[in-house]
DNA sequence: GGCCATACTGAGCGATCGCTCAGTATGGCC
DNA sequence: GGCCATACTGAGCGATCGCTCAGTATGGCC
């Protein structure tokens, strides 16, 4: 049965995985947890990822697949009339993506896979990735933007950082419920076009 | 020696907390672990703190009252001639007293203190009283800007919410070490201006 | 000096954890 | 039918962890 069986299998844990990393965090899953939520035996996620924390790194290169997947895919299906309305296509987008795959960026905001990507390679590269797609993301609505016009006075890497930093902020408030983040996205629509925009008044 | 000595153990094992929670996070900081680098017995730790979460909400209050008494004093200390120039100062001296207090703030970088405030009341108190702390910090800058003239078009608490997550965004990637941080500041000061300064162009 | 509260110690407990390994089931190939 | 690779199982191991507890030291009060 190499099939469909193992493959559903695998799947299985790999998703069931995903979600229980985001919610406890690395040191407090214990495979045995996973293993009931992923309705197979314990020794069945040492046979198809080794260990725990090679278990983790598949996790998050899925993680990463699926997120440059999904922008490069958004990025493909429309198209913008100019720089300026591109950023606000993306920081929308961005939101979405985020409610979608709430699992994945609750993990994404965690501390622990940086901390183990200070000693486990495969690990960093996964993650610098992942930041590096995010980044050219919001760099290159702004590429556009001081090219035809509508945007000016900033340095694009930059202020892209500025700007995804300010839109994942955002993401994190809804997590953790502390404000009403809803009630945040006019307002934030607003400061990216101030940013970005031409200041004619010196 | 209910004194000094008593005083200097307790503060040992909090000061020591503080690092080891900060960097390896909770479920990954053994009480044993703790007990050597406060350079006292296990059962020392117990006999203060009771038990492992009761020594992190401690932490935390330790926490709370530093970040509260550090912003007041900078607020009474300082004179600014208007609100914008006091928004300045305000983000420069929270971009100081994150690398002054690193472990504080890579603590509440973290995810497991929200994780506990779920169920644990004082926890929640000690976070939202941070948290509250931070947002009026660069809420009271606004107020006086829109006031004297020198900001406009914008909702102070709002605002105050976006700026601070930008702000702490450039924190966080100076923790990570994603980004050259220290590059990012003068782009920073320069997104906060325009996205408070008054359009006079719509 | 006797007494007690306070501070502190470290051996040892029960529980949990990551992981191993001997064994089983099965589908495909000769 | 015999054989082997692959997929999977679950009992059980060594290690670690949070926490307890019986015991010790000491400073202050009568």
């Amino acid at each position: 049965m190499p099939d469909t069986d193992s493959l559903s299998r695998k799947e299985k844990i790999l998703r069931a995985a995903t979600r229980l990393f985001a919610y406890k965090g690395f040191a407090d899953s214990s495979v045995g947890e996973l293993a009931q939520l992923s309705e197979v035996a314990e020794g069945t996620i040492f046979y198809h990822f080794g260990n725990k924390e090679k278990l983790f790194v598949a996790v998050l290169a899925n993680v990463r697949s699926t997120v440059i997947r999904e922008f490069e895919s958004h990025i493909a299906a429309q198209e913008y009339p100019d720089g300026m309305s591109m950023m606000e296509g993306t920081v929308a987008f961005y939101l979405y993506l985020a409610s979608l795959m709430e699992d994945a960026f609750l993990l994404l905001h965690r501390h622990y896979p940086y901390a183990m990507a200070q000693d486990n390679a495969v690990c960093r590269e996964h993650l610098e990735a992942i930041y590096n797609c995010l980044a050219d993301i919001f760099e290159e609505p702004i590429r556009r933007g001081l090219a035809d016009g509508t945007m000016g006075g900033v340095a694009p890497r930059k202020a892209a950082l500025l700007i995804f930093t300010m839109v994942d902020g955002l993401v994190r408030f809804k997590t953790y419920n502390l404000y009403d983040a809803g009630s945040l996205v006019g307002e934030l629509m607003r400061a990216c076009r101030k940013i970005l925009g031409r200041e004619d008044v010196s």
